[in-house]
DNA sequence: TTAATATTGTGAAGATTTTCACAAACCTAC
DNA sequence: GTAGGTTTGTGAAAATCTTCACAATATTAA
């Protein structure tokens, strides 16, 4: 049960669509499901599926499969989501502005109990029941609500001096917007999310196919 | 030259994040840089980033590095940005909304062409220039306005019906929003974007080291 | 020309991840 | 309780990815 290997970035993310279609499957009442039915759902192999999970430990019935209910609860364990996470937003722009009202994190267990910006045409404004404060502020607040994890929403030119702020509070969880490689201390763990990056993996699959070869 | 062996996805991603940084190089008028460096501005090793370029060609001169310009125009004809490409957004909400006028796709050479709905109150709206489409309208539009990618983002219960008619007007490239896996003929490339995921992966890295261990 | 220095390109080694394949465990039916 | 059908959990094999380490090649200086 305790975690003493290193799972990969790969199996993380693999969890975290298995949560997701075990929720589709508890959705519509079922009641099991096996690693082969999981693994259609999946791109993966029933295989993988299985050892992926048995990571962490034995949670299926051999002949039977598994109790959708019971691993979707072990697996949201596994990822951290059987509590709250208190989360600040910097960067009131526009992607800060869909990620706020998208929804989608309140959903997951995320609150966003904080939000950042330097601009001064933007302080003070109202996002969602929340004042928008000055980044200079940042430590004081993000103290004051208990910040664990911040949602770094802001141009590349921005980021060292924000980045100063967010190593100070000592927050230890970033999702970087930015398209730029975060230097961070030990200890504190980023994930990267860039749209660009995505659609150049996209093109490049592309020309592959049409082109060369 | 030609790409016979198989790249990696991981590859890739270094590719497009080589690119930014010798982007950012040229920006600022260095004429070369060394493997090390480069390593040193994007959490890899040198040894790997040589390997990297290696899988096309010999980019670099020995005990000199790599010219900055001609490897950032090397590597966007490999990534497959050295022309521009035409894209339809489908679903006209918020992340959509986010999207379009992000900018950061056209600066890219991704041109958003046509934009579809399926919701009534949506369709006919205008949105930078371009008209909100009905859904069903997809295949004609896209062959008039000769779409090659797809972006996607839609509710998961939408995931169906738009897929038809995507698959229907031959469309081989989707960069996916919608929380799920798409299941697409061969030949179809797809990349998922999914804000939640990389969320969970940050809060498992959280936990992890919060937690047990 | 030669020596000193820098840095690539790449086989080979090492590490990690995925797949295979099968014994162990469970369910159902009779 | 036994036989027949399923499906897990997991060592071992295979495949893939990363790092190492060094010969090959280029530059500069004298």
């Amino acid at each position: 049960m305790s975690v003493s290997r290193k799972i990969s970035e790969s199996a993380v993310r693999r969890l975290s669509l298995y949560l997701r279609i075990l929720e589709d499957l508890e959705h519509r009442g079922r009641n099991t499901v096996s690693s082969e039915e999981m693994s259609g759902r999946s791109a993966t192999t029933a295989a993988q599926v299985r050892k992926d999970l048995s990571l962490f430990g034995s949670f299926g019935k051999r002949g039977l499969g598994y109790a959708v209910t019971e691993l979707a609860e072990r697996l949201k364990k596994i990822l951290g989501l059987d509590r709250r996470w208190r989360v600040a937003l910097v960067g009131a722009g526009r992607i800060g502005s869909a990620l706020v009202e998208y929804g989608g994190f309140a959903e997951r267990g995320y609150d966003v109990v904080a939000i950042f910006d330097s601009a001064a045409s933007k302080v003070g404004g109202k996002w969602g029941g929340l004042c928008v404060r000055d980044i200079s502020e940042f430590e004081a607040v993000s103290n004051d609500e208990s910040v664990e994890m911040v949602i770094l929403a802001i141009p590349v030119e921005a980021v060292p001096s924000v980045m100063e702020h967010v190593e100070k509070a000592g927050i230890r969880g970033i999702l970087n917007f930015a398209p730029t490689k975060l230097k961070v201390p030990l200890g504190v763990a980023v994930k990267d999310v860039n749209m660009v990056m995505e659609l150049e993996a996209l093109s490049f699959a592309f020309s592959q196919e049409d082109g060369e070869g």
